[in-house]
RNA sequence: GCGUCGGUCGUAUAGCGGCAAUUACACGAGACUGUAAAUCUCGCGACCAUUGGUCUCCGGGGGUUCGAGUCCCUCCCGACGCA
C-alpha cells in the first residue's frame, strides 16, 4: 500500500531545527514551510477558492466537529467530499474535533484562548471544575467527549473511532487525530491524566485508520500534547513517534513564553523525515518561532478573524482600520504589498466599508491578511532556501514591533 | 384663539420625588493565535482622586420640598384636534 503523502525535506536551516521541504499529497504539492488557510465550516470566511489561489493559498483546513454538526459528514461524503464539495482542489486538512473538547470545554465562556498571557492563579482551574454561570457543552470521559451542540443543544458522543469516521467521510488529504487540547492553566496532574488518554485516543485513532481503505489516501497526523511539561512534552514525542503516524501535529494551548520551547523540546525528539504541523499558531513571531525549530505547516484563525474585525497586518505592525485617523488616509493598506486590495483600494475605503458594515470589508481585508501571513511564511521558506534566514527574520521583525506613529 | 400630548447626553428612547440619569445606535479605544467570532470588552458632562470627591446637568424663568428630570405657575418651541 503507497502512502498518501511524501515528505522531502530540501534544505535545512543550519544550527537550527528548521528546513524547508516539499510535501506530496494526493492533491497537490506543498511547499513548506506552509501557512494552512482555515476553512473550518468548508469555507474561508469571505472568500471564493479563487481569491484563496490568488492569495497564494496552498492547502485549506476544515474542521471535523462543525462539518459533523452541519451540514452532516454525509452530505459531504454524497458531495463527492470536501474538495468537490467547496470547490477546492488543492490540498486539504481536517481538524479532529480536538479543539472543540478545549474551546467547549475547559475554555468555554472564559476568557483563555489558544495563547494565553494572562497567568492569573485564579485561573488555574481544572478541567474538572464546573462553573455553574458557564456550564461546559464538551465534557470528556475516558473513551470520548460528549458535545452538546453549540447549534440546537443536541447532544453527540466523538469517540476517536467516530472522529476518525467522520474525516474519512470529509476525504481531506491529512486528517489528525483525535485529541484533547488542555488549557496551559492545567497543573501537571491533570496535564498528565489528558496527556495518557490524548495517547490513548492516538493509538485507537491510527488503528481505526488504518483498518479502513482510506488510509491509502488520506494521511494521519498524531497530535504531541502535554501542556508547559518539558518532561510531558518529550514523552509525548516519544510516544507518538513510536506509532506510525504519516506526520505530527503539536498541539496544546500556550502561555505565551512556553509555545516556543514546547515546540524545540517536542521536534527535537519526532522524526525528522515527517512533516509537523503546529496547530493554531499564526502571529508573525511565533511563525518565526515555529520555523526555526523546525516546524512545517501551520495554520491560524487570526489573519482572517482580525480581517473581518478590522485590524490588518502590515509590515510596521498591526492597523486598527476603525480608528478615526483612517478615515481619509487614502493610501494602501500596507505600502508595497502586491496583494490584490493593497494594489487596489486604500485605507480610507476599508474604513468606510467597515463603517457602513458592508460584507467587501471583510472580503478585500481577507485578502490583504491572508496574503501577508501566507507570504510571511512562504518568504522564510525562501530564505532558508537561500541561506538568508536570520536576515530575513531581523529585518521583518525589526521593522514589523517598530512602535510607528501612523 | 381654544384644547390635548410632547420637549432628557450626537440621534432615538427610559424615567412618574433621592439621578450624573435607562436602553439602542452613532462615536472613541482595546482585544482577537487547531473559528460558539462580519465578534467581544471598555469608554462616552467636566475637573481632581486610591476606594472616592467636587462642580455643572434633563427647552427658558420662577415656585413647592430636606431633596425636583420628575409636582405647581409661567413663557418659548413642536405635533395633533377643534375653530
Amino acid at each position: 500500500m503507497s502512502n498518501p503523502i511524501t515528505f522531502t525535506i530540501q534544505k535545512k536551516l543550519d544550527g537550527t531545527l528548521g528546513r524547508a521541504g516539499l510535501l506530496e499529497t494526493p492533491h497537490g504539492t506543498i511547499e513548506t514551510p506552509a501557512f494552512a488557510a482555515v476553512g473550518t465550516k468548508a469555507t474561508v470566511k469571505a472568500m471564493t477558492p479563487e481569491m484563496l489561489t490568488g492569495v497564494g493559498a496552498q492547502v485549506v483546513l476544515a474542521n471535523t466537529y462543525h462539518l459533523f454538526l452541519q451540514p452532516g459528514d454525509e452530505i459531504v461524503a454524497r458531495a463527492g467530499g470536501l474538495h468537490s464539495f467547496m470547490n477546492w482542489q488543492g490540498p486539504m486538512m481536517t481538524d479532529s474535533g480536538g479543539f472543540q473538547v478545549f474551546s467547549l470545554g475547559a475554555a468555554y465562556g472564559k476568557d483563555i484562548s489558544k495563547i494565553t498571557k494572562e497567568t492569573d492563579p485564579q485561573l488555574l482551574l481544572s478541567e474538572a471544575t464546573n462553573d455553574p454561570d458557564n456550564p461546559k457543552i464538551a465534557t470528556i470521559d475516558s473513551d470520548g467527549v460528549t458535545f452538546k451542540s453549540h447549534l440546537d443543544g443536541t447532544s453527540y458522543y466523538i469517540t476517536p473511532e467516530k472522529s476518525i469516521d467522520i474525516q474519512h467521510n470529509l476525504g481531506a488529504d491529512i486528517i489528525f487525530a483525535f485529541d484533547e487540547c488542555t488549557s496551559p492553566m492545567e497543573p501537571i496532574h491533570y496535564q498528565r491524566e489528558a496527556l495518557d488518554r490524548t495517547h490513548r485516543w492516538a493509538k485507537r485513532s491510527l488503528a481505526h485508520h488504518k483498518s479502513k481503505e482510506n488510509s491509502s489516501r488520506q494521511a494521519l497526523f498524531g497530535i504531541v500534547q502535554g501542556g508547559r511539561f518539558e518532561n510531558l512534552r518529550k514523552e509525548s514525542a516519544e510516544v507518538l513517534r513510536d506509532m506510525d503516524f504519516d506526520g505530527y501535529g503539536i498541539g496544546g494551548s500556550f502561555a505565551k513564553e512556553d509555545m516556543t520551547t514546547a515546540v524545540a523540546w517536542v521536534n527535537a525528539i519526532l522524526p525528522e523525515d515527517k512533516p509537523r504541523h503546529l496547530l493554531g499558531i499564526g502571529e508573525p513571531e511565533d511563525l518565526f518561532a515555529g520555523v526555526e525549530n523546525g516546524v512545517d505547516l501551520f495554520d491560524c484563525v487570526a489573519p482572517t478573524r482580525a480581517a473581518r474585525n478590522g485590524t490588518l497586518y502590515t509590515k510596521i505592525g498591526k492597523l486598527n482600520l476603525m480608528n478615526a485617523k483612517f478615515v481619509d488616509d487614502f493610501t494602501a493598506i500596507d505600502e508595497g504589498c502586491a496583494c490584490y486590495t493593497c494594489k487596489n483600494y486604500t485605507k480610507a475605503y476599508l474604513s468606510h466599508l467597515f463603517r457602513a458594515k458592508e460584507m467587501l470589508a471583510g472580503t478585500l481585508s481577507s485578502i490583504h491578511n491572508l496574503y501577508f501571513i501566507i507570504n510571511l511564511v512562504h518568504s522564510m521558506r525562501l530564505a532558508i532556501l537561500d541561506g538568508g534566514f536570520a536576515e530575513f527574520k531581523k529585518a521583518f521583525l525589526d521593522k514589523y514591533n517598530e512602535k510607528t506613529t501612523i
